[in-house]
RNA sequence: CGCGGAGUGGAGCAGUGGUAGCUCGUCGGGCUCAUAACCCGAAGGUCGUAGGUUCGAGUCCUACCUCCGCAA
């Protein structure tokens, strides 16, 4: 089939990938437009961008992609069908009725649950266990369309943002041959979503990477997980930045020093399990972290480097 | 030209003008029932690059390279 491709992020590059890689043809890739952003303000190119230019594909970069214009040109490809993968804005009920079979998308969580923007970092921040991916019809209203087909992935304790996203990614682009394999044969079976059922995940704000220590451990554990390492949570020890990178909860029973200790308090710094940080139910302790200036280090290197001691209190950005 | 931090032996750091240090790791030896614990010893750095100031520069000045955080 051929095909009109709308992607984004890192999320949709494996998808892109493994369209080129098969026996449709991308007639081109629609992507969000260049950023200037960063130290220096220097201009960025979306993921997809950067992997079309590699793959020597056509590109499309609109502010509006549901403009005149931009309706003129999707119109003027003749496409057989039009892949959307975490593009980052709404296709109109225009744009999804210009090519001959209807959009699909590829959305990385079992829908009805987590629509929306961010789904496999809140996915994580929520401790669930299982996620999966989802190829669905588009309709207008966000995430809501029939799904055609679903696929599960089992969370492992330890994975993080980046190791699950790029789990998430490549189970969607062998998802996205399967569905556009059934499109083509016309076995495609579509779904309804139980709207009943559905919840929405949020999109990141910025001030979400100030962990907040006043909270359960494995609330803060999680928060952890579902945000590294693209963004780095961060707490603050004397009076500067602290990345916090990686952390597991501490089991154990707590003691009476435990019991009139500090929330934020470095507890312990032990050679084999990390800097012990007592939190409002629970402590955890810290492996990797990523001091200001710095890259992230392991916690034994920190301690070497005599950065903390016991008794220091870690603390929010706001008690700062 | 948005703001700022940092580049010193394998790792984390100290060292603001006068013979390059500390901790960890590594290697060898010792102690121990045993150890990621302890003791003894060794290897390993032309201090990001290029200029400049100086009797003398890791340390001051200039340019550049690389890495990182914030903010957008």
């Amino acid at each position: 089939m051929t095909i009109v491709f709308f992607g984004t992020s890192e999320f949709a590059v494996e998808s892109l990938i493994a369209l080129n890689n098969s026996q449709h043809q991308v007639l081109c890739v629609v992507t969000q437009p260049d950023s200037r952003r960063d130290r220096g303000h220097k201009v960025h190119f979306t993921p997809i961008k950067e992997k079309a230019l590699d793959l020597g594909l056509t590109i499309y970069q609109t502010d509006n992609i549901n403009s005149l214009q931009s309706i003129d040109y999707l119109n003027s490809l003749k496409a057989d069908i039009f892949v959307v993968v975490s593009y980052g804005a709404l296709l109109n009920k225009e744009v999804l009725s210009i090519s001959k079979y209807k959009p699909i998308n590829v959305h990385p969580s079992l829908l009805p649950k987590y629509r929306g923007a961010a789904p496999i970092q809140r996915t994580l921040m929520n401790g669930e266990k299982i996620t999966g991916v989802t190829i669905m019809e588009m309709v207008e209203k966000l995430d809501a369309g029939d799904i055609i087909i679903q696929s599960e992935i089992e969370i492992k304790s330890d994975w993080n943002y980046g190791i699950l996203s790029v789990e998430m990614s490549k189970e969607g682009g062998k998802l996205l041959l399967d569905a556009l394999k059934l499109i083509e044969q016309g076995q495609d079976k579509r779904v309804p979503q139980d709207d009943a059922m559905h919840s929405y995940a949020r999109k990141i704000k910025n001030n979400e990477k100030y962990l907040n220590l006043h909270q359960d451990a494995i609330k803060i554990v999680n928060t952890i997980r579902g945000l590294t390492p693209k963004i780095t949570p961060l707490l603050i020890l004397n009076n500067q930045l602290l990345g916090i990178v990686e952390a597991e909860v501490a089991f154990f029973s707590g003691n009476e020093d435990f019991e009139n200790s500090m929330v934020g308090e470095v507890l312990s710094l032990d050679k084999k399990n990390g800097i012990l940080v007592k939190c409002a139910n629970g402590a955890i302790w810290i492996k990797k972290l990523k001091p200001e200036g710095k890259k992230t280090m392991c916690y034994k290197d920190f301690i070497n480097g005599k950065k903390i001691q016991v008794g220091d209190i870690l603390k929010n950005k706001e008690e700062n």
